[in-house]
DNA sequence: GCAAAAGTGTTATTATTACACCCATGA
DNA sequence: TCATGGGTGTAATAATAACACTTTTGC
């Protein structure tokens, strides 16, 4: 709270808070999302994003990096993680009032989710299903992960945020086409490696190869310091939309 | 919530939900945050954000548009809100646990808070001021005033947020001030004229002028129904910073 | 050699920047 | 007429977009 209002009735009242993670990865040249299976009413057997409560004793941020090494066992450190925005309907679940804090992971095609001490049911699933007619994500979840998905793609303008998508070492395809397919678009091979590789900081190179299944070996790449784009990546320059 | 952990006694334990204002404004060239002057313990007589508990049968927005009235007597549908981020630091309230979200409204010179029902020693202050050293902002709130003018900062780039900060209508020089206070610097009148009028639906036009106080009268313009700005106003182009 | 993908270069277009200069008004 | 912003024009620079072309591999 902050501020009371003796004037007026309305003091706190209880409410359980809770964090979601929208995870995301790059798999099989489609977006992905992280989803579980809910065990208990309501919505028992729907797919949901994973989450949990609140520990008395713990911060949001803390929270999530828990949550998200139970559900994936993956070091919330090393993945883009970041907080997203709240929701808080008074009819978002039935049971009661309850405030979920949102958070967005970006990682790298994970070694799907069986490492978690406790991943029930966890499974990638393509954003396009999971936001599609009929999916019946629990919840307001799809709204969630709906923004989700868009923060996403506004952070691939303005950050360097892709790189957290991709395996080091990883070659100047494999960053273009997680832009490709989390915008949905195609972009010019050669515009767009000028652009990464003239944005200081966006990537450094190895100096190693890395042969493909056909044509001339790409040279590897790790991600670099910068954090931010400077001049942006913008997407409506569609750069190019050569299919 | 959304995911119970049968396996890990976690469930939910009561939390206090509020939502904080970081209301901003441009007065006498420069940036205003309204603040109120707390009336109880903890940090009784510190300046703070207004802000109040989520009732249970709102929602988050509601609260906010509510608080909004309540303190500025202004409406919140004419103003650029939206919801900022959440803090829920397991400390932040000496109290017990609460977890609020904060949300960001920014507004012309408002005739300062006066109307609302129960303005407790509402004023603006200049967000310089409430931010420098031994202001003693309550709570977390110099945090949050920070996220609040750094996300200010932002949406002036991507967005024609910064036609909320003036009163319509307006002239370009208004416009082009609220851009170099919010920022702290120097905009080359030609190009921002430029900038603004070709980016369709920034602003429109009406047809008048308004005599200044000294030099040619400059014309009238109100907002567009634009919202985005493309291509972005980036303030690291700094344009000119002929300061 | 051929296909395929990596990688380089070139040009046209657009956006940004810097700044010269004219316009309209009050004093 | 002068001072003071408002407002227009223009040229240099930088970024983007489109696409031709060369390189290096596997087969």
């Amino acid at each position: 709270m902050t501020t009371e209002r003796p004037s007026r009735p309305s003091g706190p009242f209880p409410a359980a808070v809770t964090v979601d993670l929208v995870i995301l990865t790059v798999r099989e040249g489609a977006l992905h999302v992280l989803l579980i299976e809910r065990g208990n009413e309501p919505f028992r057997g729907s797919p949901a994003l994973p989450g949990g409560y609140v520990r008395p004793w713990e911060g949001l941020d803390e929270t999530a990096l828990r949550e998200l090494r139970e559900e994936t066992g993956l070091d919330g450190r090393r993945l883009h993680l970041e907080q997203l925005r709240s929701y808080g309907a008074p009819d978002r679940d039935p049971r009661g009032r309850t405030v979920t804090v949102a958070y967005l992971a970006l990682g790298p095609d994970l070694p799907v989710p069986v490492a978690g001490t406790d991943a029930h049911a966890a499974r990638w699933v393509p954003v396009a299903r999971a936001l599609g007619e009929g999916f019946g994500l629990a919840f307001d979840h799809a709204a969630i992960l709906a923004d989700g998905v868009e923060r996403a793609r506004s952070q691939l303008e303005y950050t360097t945020a892709a790189t957290a998508f991709c395996t080091e070492p990883f070659t100047m395809s494999e960053l273009r086409g997680v832009y490709e397919v989390v915008w949905g678009i195609s972009l010019d091979p050669s515009n767009f490696r000028r652009k990464v590789t003239r944005t200081a900081g966006f990537v450094v190179p190895t100096g190693e190869r890395r042969a493909m299944e056909s044509g001339r070996p790409a040279a590897l790449y790790r991600r670099g310091p910068a954090r931010d784009l400077y001049p942006p990546l913008l997407r409506s320059s569609e750069m190019t939309a050569s299919g």
